[in-house]
DNA sequence: CATGATTGTTTTAAATTTGAACTATTTGAA
DNA sequence: TTCAAATAGTTCAAATTTAAAACAATCATG
């Protein structure tokens, strides 16, 4: 979307900048995909795993909070790994409403042998981008995304 | 997703930046199309408007390679805005398997009308960036979607 | 000028996602 | 204690999206 200098200088720029943001999701999402199919895993699947991988067990409602995901997604995701036996799910101690998924032995050995190929997939990928870009844009990035929805509401 | 320096600084680099921009990506989307809502728009009507707004008439190919969807998916959408009477279809004289989709004067002037608002929309949620930290941000962003893809592919 | 390959569009079926309604449990305030 | 409000999770229907099949038209190559 050319935008072509008709919104004044500022806006012009907003614009530009929100259509690269959106290309450049939309071409890396589409390229990682690719490659967490031929694990034979659903993207929604391998990001409940590699969160779980990482940052341990944890409630279906945490897991929807760190992916960004509803929670009648989330349910669906938790009971196909559950039957693919990656995960167990087991009532929480301290709220009886809560469920605690964790990665089986199984899916600990799957995290562990696909996400090191996945990492290094990653870190291919974005090798367009020397490492001090990485980070300039990570810190970009993270600004804008924390902060874009309260900036947008004031006044 | 902490990726808690285990795959080596590089891929932990990369993963952090892959998250941070699926996450801006994910806000900033959710923050714009809060507002196209309020046009009485979905997100790709809007987005097909803008199109054909800002570039002029083309072919629904041509609209779903700017637009990044599906051509059945664009079919929909154009069939919508046709019977909203934002848009007209008729047959390219040149290719007679092609439809030009060109806006209605009521559709230029819903364009012109909710275009200024939403730029200054997106420019005010994008204010939290200055504007050097918004070029910088565009600039790599570019760099990273037209070459993550081939980058990714090589040995 | 054939004819095989490609392109533009539509249709359809399947997958994915969300949001709302619902149950069960917990929390907090009176 | 008790009851209203909030929260965790599930289920279901609706919306959205894609991918594939199909068809028509065009292009390219010999």
């Amino acid at each position: 979307m050319k935008t072509t200098g008709q919104y004044g200088p500022k806006a012009d720029l907003a614009l530009s900048m929100w259509v690269k943001l959106a290309r450049a999701f939309s071409t890396f999402n589409k390229v990682t995909a690719e490659q967490i199919w031929t694990f034979g895993l659903t993207q929604p699947q391998f990001g409940a795993l590699e969160t779980l991988g990482h940052l341990g067990p944890m409630t279906i409602g945490e897991l929807c909070r760190k992916q960004l995901v509803s929670g009648g997604n989330m349910t669906v995701v938790v009971n196909n790994l559950v039957d693919m036996g990656l995960v167990t799910r087991s009532t929480s101690k301290e709220d009886r409403r809560a469920y605690i998924v964790k990665l089986t032995p199984k899916g600990k050995r799957l995290f562990q042998k696909i996400f090191v190929t996945h990492a290094e997939f990653v870190a291919k990928a974005a090798g367009v981008l020397t490492e001090d870009e990485q980070r300039e844009l990570g810190t970009l990035l993270k600004k804008l995304g924390t902060t874009c929805r309260s900036q947008a509401k004031q006044a």
